[in-house]
RNA sequence: GGGAGCAUAGCUCAGCUGGUUCAGAGCAUCUGCCUUACAAGCAGAGGGUCCGCGGUUCGAACCCGUGUGCUCCCACCA
């Protein structure tokens, strides 16, 4: 059957990956094998693939296919993540489209259609990453809002409350106006912004003609000060310590107070304090017992309590505040100023640090083994720098504002009376019998009422690696805990390393008394050709499925992965999927070659010289194996890669093949293309993890397979060492076929020209075994080894070989002359250092032994290529 | 403000415990080839004061110091 001009990537991928699937190819179930085990980093179960997962995942993929080739049982556990904000969001505004207002829904209508929405268009990501390849086990899909998984974060956050870690209590937290939710400190990015720092003048109280002036970025924020607050040292304002100032527009009477921790340098020394909107105001007023006077609306906009401009949004009065003041001579001056702001992560609007209550789990006692076993190198990150970062933060950790102000996600297990007393259970009926309990006094209620918040995304995600394997439906004796727990490697981005890696680590310890991974790889960031971070908001990346559908999956894969040095940021660049897929052409041609040579008639006379090839071949494979197989264990991807690729396409392509390939109407001997048809399919075995569907198509072209001999399951070969005397002996059948083609160029011989070669008697032994390729491969008529010089020759060197050729074709002596005399020139410098060294006494003295054996070895080589080029010069200037 | 990292060919990067057969690879460039698997190819070639400066050493791309430039993380200075 003849083959297709190029490969198709489309058809043969859909027709793999179902094939795969259908086998159960990707299933596992604990057996007598090694487990090796991955759990996805879960994406968003509203995400769409974009180039962040299509690195991670391809990365994943990588590990899983190649230890699944060495023999593991492996195991990839798929599966979406609730993401209570950003689903919320989507939901909020798929509703808005439909003219519904959340807040005119109830909980459980609202539920509803969050579930609706999920079940229609959530898990989207994970068909796309079946496009990409990935091997995962479909039938372990999880979620982190199934019934048991849910049930197991409610178990979690009942017993973390009864061990004392979780508490509720106000404090001040970054609140999204947009969401109407809390944040943690994590969910908020600071970003560089342009302000106006203003100048505003307070007057005093018992004196109209006195004035304190503060500077403020938020000046909104006046209508909610309690103080102002001077350094005590300030000579400036000491006078007025003690006494009282009005508020602007509203004349309200503070306080003047002092206080270390007012910078003098800074703006005038002098600093509004607005314990409700300011986290240091805040922590000031606790101090000196200020009131809080809360000025801002859920929404962002001014409160009741600010008095003016009630219910308009904040950034409208930031405006019209500044023009108010201006016109009643409070303006001093107003100054450019760049400052951070705080914004969402989700919602990216600016934050405003709020008072509230919430829920808060504490993190030192659980921080200090995770820090540890990390510090240990009991779990082994890759690259090792981010242990440090890692290491800052568990040192310094807080508490986690654990609660948020949504629907969608896990309700706080915390039920109250109407006074709002509060007990922790489970369900209703439980709480009822515990507050009995709790408040033998009260009469017993007949409802409670129960927490309207939901918890953090991630305090659902930290149980991930041990929930998708039932942790909390059986804790003992769980046959896939025990099993596949703990994980092998963990492939995550390094900004979640505080969200997510560090949270699973302390519930793995929490909970199972083990770590939940061996090793952690943090992929770097994807950048694009100018170095910008991919990002939505940018636009910059690039659309994926477009991708894979203009490339095939595996070319994507090839220029993710090529891209991706370990630990590295990854600028990708389409050209590197271009080179993926000519890459996948140039297999698909060498299977077209092998085909043709296997429909050759064989012979089965013993093989001639040429049999080196297959000798020589099969070391080169063992020396990348083990190559490859030492980057994979270093998260070297990128480098693996590139030495299959160089292996298939120099190598194999451009060597190996053209040394096998006979004459098109001479017949191939048996063993020789016996040989190249297995090699070929170990490389498929090799190229596989990378670029799976191909190599499976092409494992399939080679020769007709049994049922169930698919490379997917297959395994590798056993691992041999490579002959390192056979592989040199390769290198300089390469070298010297390389320098001959050269001479051609330079001496303007054809290809075909035939000329007789002339090698150094005193290398025949080493050199026989290659001989017949080098004849064949150099169109040499004859090989003659000599003792000297020839005459009206070619001169050339390879390695400490001096070589000549002759052609019938006239030679140009004057451009053999410049080459000589250049490779004499440098000979000569290259000579000098070498002697230099030798002669230094310090040298000799100090160098190891086997330095000074190397740098004489390089002396005598060098003398004798002299030697050789003098004579060649001689003869030829003659 | 604190911490981490990076700087090698036009571009993206390798260079392990310091030793000129280590200054490398892939793209890109140039030259010659429609050689019957592949022009998405074949063959060959050119290209780098290894960021600047100083030091340690017999010897530095590699170690130390310093300067410059960039990146990332953390951090509440109005």
């Amino acid at each position: 059957m003849a083959l297709a001009k190029n490969f198709n990537p489309q058809e043969a991928e859909n027709k793999w990956y179902n094939y795969w699937v259908e086998k159960g190819y990707f299933h596992s179930t604990p057996n007598e094998k090694p487990a090796y085990t991955i759990v996805i980093p879960p994406p968003n179960v509203t995400g769409v693939l974009h180039m962040g997962h299509a690195l991670n995942n391809s990365v994943q993929d990588v590990l899983i296919r190649y230890a699944k080739l060495n023999g593991y049982n492996t195991c990839w556990v798929p599966g979406t993540d609730h993401a209570s904000i950003a689903t919320e969001a989507k939901v909020v505004a798929m509703l808005r489209e439909k003219g519904i207002d959340k807040n005119t829904l109830s909980r459980d209508e609202f539920l509803s259609y969050a579930w609706e929405w999920k079940e229609k268009y959530g898990g989207i990501i994970l068909q796309q990453l079946k496009k990409l390849g990935c091997a995962l086990d479909w039938n372990r899909t999880a979620f982190t809002m199934d019934a048991d998984y849910y049930r197991a974060v409610i178990d979690v956050f009942i017993d973390l409350y009864k061990k004392g870690h979780i508490y509720r209590g106000v404090k001040m937290i970054n609140w999204d106006p947009k969401a109407k939710t809390a944040l943690s400190d994590e969910e908020v990015n600071h970003k560089e912004v342009n302000s106006e720092l203003v100048y505003v003048r307070y007057f005093m109280e018992d004196d109209s003609a006195e004035s304190i002036t503060i500077a403020t970025v938020r000046p909104e924020t006046i209508l909610g000060d309690a103080a102002v607050c001077v350094h005590p040292n300030d000579e400036r304002y000491k006078h007025l310590v003690g006494r009282y100032c009005l508020v602007p527009l509203i004349n309200r009477r503070i306080p003047i107070i002092a206080d270390e921790y007012i910078d003098i340098e800074f703006g005038t020394g002098c600093l509004k304090v607005t314990p409700a909107h300011d986290i240091n105001d805040y922590n000031l007023g606790l101090k000196h017992s200020l009131p809080v006077i809360d000025t801002l609306n859920e929404d962002g906009t001014m409160s009741e309590a600010a008095q003016l401009y009630v219910s308009l949004d904040r950034f409208e009065v930031r405006k019209q505040i500044v023009q108010d003041l201006q016109a009643k001579g409070h303006i001093v001056k107003i100054e450019a100023y760049t400052n951070q702001v705080g914004f969402s992560e989700r919602t990216d609007v600016v934050i405003e640090p709020r008072l509230s209550m919430q829920w808060w789990c504490k993190m030192e006692s659980m921080a200090k083994p995770a820090l540890e076993v990390v510090m240990k190198d009991e779990i082994k990150f890759y690259p090792p720098k981010f242990k440090n970062t890692y290491r800052h933060w568990m040192e310094n950790i807080k508490d986690w504002c654990i609660s948020r102000q949504l629907r969608w996600g896990h309700r706080i297990p915390a039920w109250y009376d109407e006074q709002g007393q509060f007990v922790i259970a489970a369900t209703e009926a439980e709480a009822i019998e515990i507050y009995q309990q709790h408040f033998p006094d009260k009469e017993v209620p007949t409802t409670l009422r129960q927490d309207e918040d939901v918890l953090d995304t991630w305090f659902s995600s930290w149980l991930w690696p041990l929930e998708v394997f039932g942790w909390n439906q059986q804790k003992e004796k769980n046959r896939e805990l025990d099993y596949y727990y703990p994980t092998a490697t963990l492939v995550t981005a390094p900004e979640i390393i505080f969200f997510w890696v560090a949270r699973m680590i302390m519930a793995g310890l929490e909970y199972r008394k083990q770590i939940p991974f061996q090793q952690v790889y943090f992929t770097g960031i994807v950048r694009d050709k100018q170095g910008r971070k991919m990002s939505k908001s940018l636009g910059n990346s690039p659309d994926l499925l477009k991708m894979i559908d203009d490339f095939g999956a595996d070319a994507v894969r090839f220029g993710v992965l090529i891209a991706s040095p370990a630990g590295n940021d990854l600028l990708f660049d389409e050209s590197g999927c271009e080179q993926g897929k000519i890459f996948g052409n140039k297999i698909w041609n060498a299977l077209k070659l092998l085909q043709i040579l296997n429909e050759k008639e064989r012979s089965t006379e013993a093989p001639g010289s040429e049999a080196f090839a297959s000798v020589w071949f099969a070391q080169r494979l063992a020396e990348v194996r083990a190559e490859v197989d030492q980057d994979i264990r270093e998260f070297k991807l990128s480098e693996a890669l590139k030495k299959v690729y160089s292996l298939i396409w120099d190598d194999y392509c451009s060597w190996y093949l053209e040394w096998i390939k006979t004459a098109q109407d001479q017949p191939i001997q048996a063993n020789q293309i016996e040989k190249a048809n297995m090699y070929f399919e170990e490389l498929m075995k090799l190229l596989h993890p990378f670029m799976p569907f191909i190599t499976e198509e092409i494992y399939h072209q080679i020769r007709e397979r049994a049922e169930g001999d698919d490379l997917v399951i297959t395994q590798f070969s056993k691992a041999t060492s490579p002959d390192a005397d056979i592989l040199s002996q390769g290198e300089l059948l390469k070298r010297i076929i390389t320098a001959i083609r050269d001479v051609r160029v330079k001496q303007n011989l054809k290809p075909k020209d035939s000329i007789t070669l002339y090698l150094p008697e005193a290398h025949k032994q080493n050199l026989e075994a290659i001989e017949g390729i080098l004849q064949k491969q150099c169109f040499a008529e004859a090989i003659v080894y000599i003792t000297g010089s020839v005459p009206d020759s070619v001169s050339f060197v390879v390695g400490n070989l001096s070589c000549y050729l002759t052609s019938a074709r006239e030679i140009d002596h004057s451009k053999q002359i410049e080459e000589l005399q250049k490779e004499l020139t440098y000979l000569q410098g290259f000579l000098e250092s070498v002697n230099k060294k030798l002669n230094n006494e310090k040298f000799v003295a100090n160098a190891k032994p086997e330095v000074i054996a190397g740098e004489e070895k390089k002396r005598n080589d060098a003398l004798e290529k002299i030697r050789v080029i003098q004579e060649s010069l001689t003869l030829l200037s003659a």
